[in-house]
DNA sequence: TAGATTGTTAATCGATTAACAATC
DNA sequence: TAGATTGTTAATCGATTAACAATC
């Protein structure tokens, strides 16, 4: 099977975000205008969906509806995902309570915390259990998708017990590597590198003018 | 001046975070180690370091307190950032409440919210203000970086308005496109797009088994 | 000097863009 | 049929890796 690279799955799926805003208002849509909407190019486009099928009909465009769940059913959204959410700080406790996540198929069935005075309470409909318990509740909720918003030091052991406890794929919001093993899947977003990448750019660009000048 | 990749300038605050880390406990690094450290290659951490210059000794490395002075002169944390959060939901708060960033240089100044019962609320320190007065108040307290939080039908506007402003660097959190003009450097962090990122790769896998088996 | 490790050039790999025949 | 737009191949561009002379 050909590899896929991160970037062209982003753009499937953003691809996907703006087709389900113009469903019900058009029923085709031309690899231009999905460029001009996404940021893309025509080709581009055509290029990413070409890489799973042929999906358009020449000289018309593409079926919005059709690719809508064309691109579900590539990116694994024709079902619906389990998920735990290991951390119940600031940040664990606004993803407990984002309508959005469920909104796009996944269900957030297990909530840890190491805070003796946090378990138990009740955050967005869902008990949050002792970090301790972890592998069990794991196994018998059969969660398939971790969130670790633990503070960093926690992070690379929870996402190991995560991984024996059988879970298949991390998202983690700690500021540090995660070691995965064969076949786990992983993805940090990290804040700090993102506002480092924006003060990179607004630095160097200054530099820039001041060498031109 | 050379264009910098993305990705580069990701490995680049990367490879500070660890120098950090090992800051005080030796004196010396060599590109192997900092490689390990990162799961980059040792060619690609030369390299990347290289785009700014020569800061190794052949033979022996580099010195790690002279390196950290070096990537932080480079990312543009050799100073402190002026903040603004708009949209004080969830994630704004939990934002809002986050010590890391001012760790990291980044001093929120500023906090906005649409909502009248959460104007004049004081959170984490600092009071949340109207936002029809945003331009004042990105004027007044002289913000430079800007972080949206808020619903995505509102954050186009809002990006304007800042950019209008006087900010010049935007890190976005709602699952939308935000045109920026000429020069205004974003940055979108999307909780679904990666979400996506995982559901694909999980459901790519366990395709690839069954066309194996 | 011998061993280690950088900085940089050249080779490779992969992703994006351009172009156009196929075809609706 | 004429016009539009796909799907795909070839060309280009950029990023990563390999290799090695320079040198600590």
């Amino acid at each position: 099977m050909k590899k896929i690279s991160e970037s062209a799955v982003r753009r499937l799926s953003l691809y996907l975000r703006l087709l389900r805003v113009v469903a019900g208002k058009q029923e085709l849509i031309s690899s231009q205008e999905l460029a001009e909407r996404s940021g893309a190019t025509s080709a581009q486009v055509r290029k990413d969906l070409s890489l799973f099928g042929s999906f358009g009909q020449r000289g018309r465009g593409y079926e919005v509806d059709d690719l809508i769940e064309t691109l579900e059913g590539i990116l694994g959204l024709g079902r619906r995902w389990r998920v735990a959410i290991v951390g119940v700080g600031k940040l664990g406790s606004a993803l407990l309570g984002y309508r959005e996540l469920s909104q796009r198929g996944f269900d957030v069935v297990a909530a840890f915390d190491v805070d003796a005075r946090k378990v138990g309470e009740k955050l967005g409909g869902l008990d949050v259990s002792d970090i301790d318990s972890l592998e069990r509740v794991i196994r018998e909720r059969e969660v398939e998708i971790g969130i670790i918003t633990t503070p960093p030091e926690a992070a690379p052991d929870v996402a190991d017990r995560l991984t024996r406890a059988g879970v298949s794929a991390i998202l983690n919001f700690a500021p540090v590597k995660i070691g995965g093993n064969e076949g786990m899947v992983i993805r940090t977003m990290d804040l700090a590198l993102e506002l480092e990448g924006l003060t990179f750019a607004l630095t160097s660009s200054r530099d820039g003018e001041r060498s031109h000048a």
